[in-house]
DNA sequence: ATGTTATGAGACATAATGTCTCATAACATA
DNA sequence: TATGTTATGAGACATTATGTCTCATAACAT
């Protein structure tokens, strides 16, 4: 992470050019963004473009890199407050602009490798409250350590995004409510 | 549907065609298909390209029309039995190479309002064998009639999904037993 | 055998792409 | 303030891609 971009000069282009990647994706997709159209977005000189992002993935790239950073967190000492937070949360993020970035990054990951590890990077990062709030209920004993975090992430995730990318239309209250409910029922009953 | 498709040489183009793009978009993701490389993989004229598929998305659409074939469908009369077998079917298709191109068609349905009813055509055929079963098991009083069939679709499928698209990895068997299971459970429970 | 039509090859103008160079202005430092 | 450094913008340039033509030809239907 280059912390070093103390030149003023670096420092606008690098946002300015996030921004006009954002608008021309949540805009018209991917596909709007060549080198052209970002500069001309943001107002900057093609060549800038260039030197800075040579690939055009580069420059979706530069856009997501701040939407890594993992949250503060720490658990309720309560699963089901825990769960409902997180889930709560990513239901927030299922109704926001982001998702049209990570549709794009997800529409290219499957066929180019670099995209593929920021996707399974964004993906760590954006289901890691969930992940912890499993961990420290295994921890207290409210969940048998037997559990397969990753299966019973995709169990609990899976239908938010399954909402909002394939039914395109983002999860309400009650759908998040009724998941939330299904699922700590399911650990009751087998303990 | 078209099916004056009688002039061979019509036939054939179209076949060739919807090969080509194929192999190209699982190849290389639809970036790759421009009219220029479809002609070049088909092995046929640039400009009979664009004469049957002017737009670039006409191209991905025609790959995908014989997908959206709705299968034979019939009860066993049984919820359980039901369940398994189509959310095995949504397994095997999430194994497929055929979820390349419904990648391709996801990450442009988002900007592209004619992909985008494409899109919720695939998605109402690929999942109709679901809501069937659920629909039989509502009339049979297996299952209650306030049941929200697209949320319950949702949560059965989104797992799948996730698996596949956002995890990168196609569900195994235990996974998609689990899913199974949790339902019937949750639906006994409250029977 | 004859008229019809989809095709392939290629010409063509236009636009996009990627790589340069270079003058300039914003920068850091003394 | 003065001075050396460097990122930038403007544009030239060759190359490639795109979209639209025309036209001879061969595969078609009858």
């Amino acid at each position: 992470m280059p912390l070093d971009d103390v030149d003023p000069r670096v420092a606008h282009t690098h946002q300015t050019v996030r921004e006009a990647v954002r608008a021309l994706v949540q805009r018209a997709g991917f596909e709007a963004v060549s080198h052209q159209a970002v500069a001309a977005e943001a107002g900057i000189g093609r060549a800038t473009v260039y030197r800075h992002w040579p690939k055009r993935t580069d420059l979706l790239l530069h856009a997501l890199a701040d939407v890594e950073t993992p949250h503060a967190w720490h658990s309720s000492g309560d699963l089901a407050t825990d769960l409902e937070r997180e889930l709560r949360r990513l239901q927030r993020t299922m109704s926001s602009p982001l998702v049209s970035e990570l549709i794009a990054l997800i529409g290219r990951a499957e066929w180019d490798p670099e995209l593929r590890e920021t996707q399974t990077e964004l993906l760590a990062t954006g289901t890691s409250g969930l992940r912890r709030s499993l961990e420290s209920a295994i921890d207290r004993g409210e969940l048998s350590p037997h559990h397969d975090l990753d299966a019973t992430i995709a169990r609990l995730a899976g239908p938010l995004f399954y909402r909002r990318v394939l039914a395109r239309s983002p999860p309400d209250d009650t759908f998040v409510t009724t998941i939330i409910t299904a699922y700590l029922d399911e650990v009751i009953a087998s303990s």
